[in-house]
DNA sequence: TTTT
DNA sequence: TTTT
């Protein structure tokens, strides 16, 4: 019987993502990102909000492009599974740091949102993103709306 | 500029998934999908219940699985896009259908959920939807920080 | 046992929403959301691209947001499910048409994504989507765990 | 411009909830659920797996349903948003710890999946996920399916 | 550390 | 009918 881990988060990228390379030579990307919740607080009437930040990992294709295309203060869909890893500091206490690995990500900003060397018209993040599930793509049917018949 | 359509459904297979190929010889399989809500009514106070039927379309891998595992009656999950299909019928009058085209399937329902020759222990949709997403699939173990006492 | 019927879009509104009244008085706003896939032909290696249209509709306080906020060309996220409905033409044909009745939006674009009138600092949206969920909106400090070192 | 935080889960309670009050009364419920994900080693063809341990906070209304309902092995669907809290340990050391506050619960197992006293036909968890969205909810259309004319 |  |  199947499980699902899934993450889904529209947020802005704190600082410009840090890209490395793991051992084996691949791609790895981190960035975090900001989602903020406003509501009116029931008492007072005030509007409060809350900023939760997210911690994100890309490999391969997907840290190339938040590499290249990604800065401070993009604002970005991601989709991913919640990872939970265990590292000791220097103090030598144990801790765990909850992280998203992205399989899916997509520009959202405008022109302003990411960075100066991203091409003018086609984002390879777009590219990419289909790239990743193109697997299970299958032929797109041909279609044409006609929307006269259609009562709306 | 990215956009997303995305579908996510838990749901009742209303009749056995019907197999075919296409022309260059990929699976294709298609079940519908029953899904229920129930709320109460404001105005009697009576409980109320409304199901939806979903046409679900599965290609190559999925559409093994399908064929194979489940049957009327099993509860799976699929995640897929939404794709309008145009066909006319035998009275020549247009009409459009909506489809899921699914990237994702898992089995939920217990053992008498899914085809009498499914595998003990391990259904093989797990395995095919963990293939299906592999290319962004990092090697989980294989990567440390090296940062100092926050990593990242 | 519960099922799940839940789409997810992020995408372009075709045209201006239409917002009208049901018959006891609750607004009701519809639109047409694009969302495009663009993906690369294995066989020419050409670019293609697939739009897919999606029937919204919303109620209520969403459509009163849609109706006050957005407009052709506006991004936005749109959470919600599935709905058949059934009509029938002038030709006396009977025919389906698959809406999303939303029960989340949230705008995406940039200023000159949303209607003119539109508050500058903190779109109604924003606020109402949260009023939407308010229910089920714990508040956030109020609750503190009194477990030992590993809070659960 | 909004922002997302969303989590969906599909798994199996790894204990009975615990359920407290808060201060000002309201219920709330605990229960870790895990998730596992199956792969197949890439160089030694091994099959692999790994669970992921997820901290699940429900609120009132949800509360009630987790502490009536679930119970150790209980297989579910939550729908959240994550948050992190801050915490101190006896040893006075600062650490940080992910949550998934969930708005939306259903149950997914068979009989044997949820507490003895759970109703016969319908759980209360279904009902009560129709309430928490009931305000955005619209009269569902009557709808029939005829399926003869339909190519699948 | 983001953004409106 | 949108958008990049």
């Amino acid at each position: 019987m199947s499980t699902l881990n899934k993450v889904t988060l529209i947020g802005y990228l704190g600082r410009d993502p840090e890209t490395r390379s793991t051992a084996n030579g691949d791609a790895v990307a981190h960035f975090t990102l900001a989602t903020t919740e406003t509501w009116k607080d029931k008492a007072t009437g005030e509007k409060r909000e809350a900023t939760e930040w997210h911690r994100v990992v890309l490999y391969r294709k997907l840290a190339e492009i938040a590499g290249q295309y990604l800065k401070k203060g993009s604002l970005v869909y991601v989709e991913g599974r919640l990872q939970t890893r265990k590292w000791t500091g220097k103090d030598d206490v144990e801790r765990y740091v909850v992280e998203i690995i992205a399989d899916d990500l997509r520009m959202l900003g405008g022109r302003n949102s990411h960075a100066e060397d991203a091409p003018e018209h086609k984002p390879e993040a777009e590219q990419s993103s289909a790239i990743t599930r193109k697997s299970a793509r299958p032929q797109p049917a041909e279609f044409e709306f006609e929307d006269d018949a259609i009562p709306f």
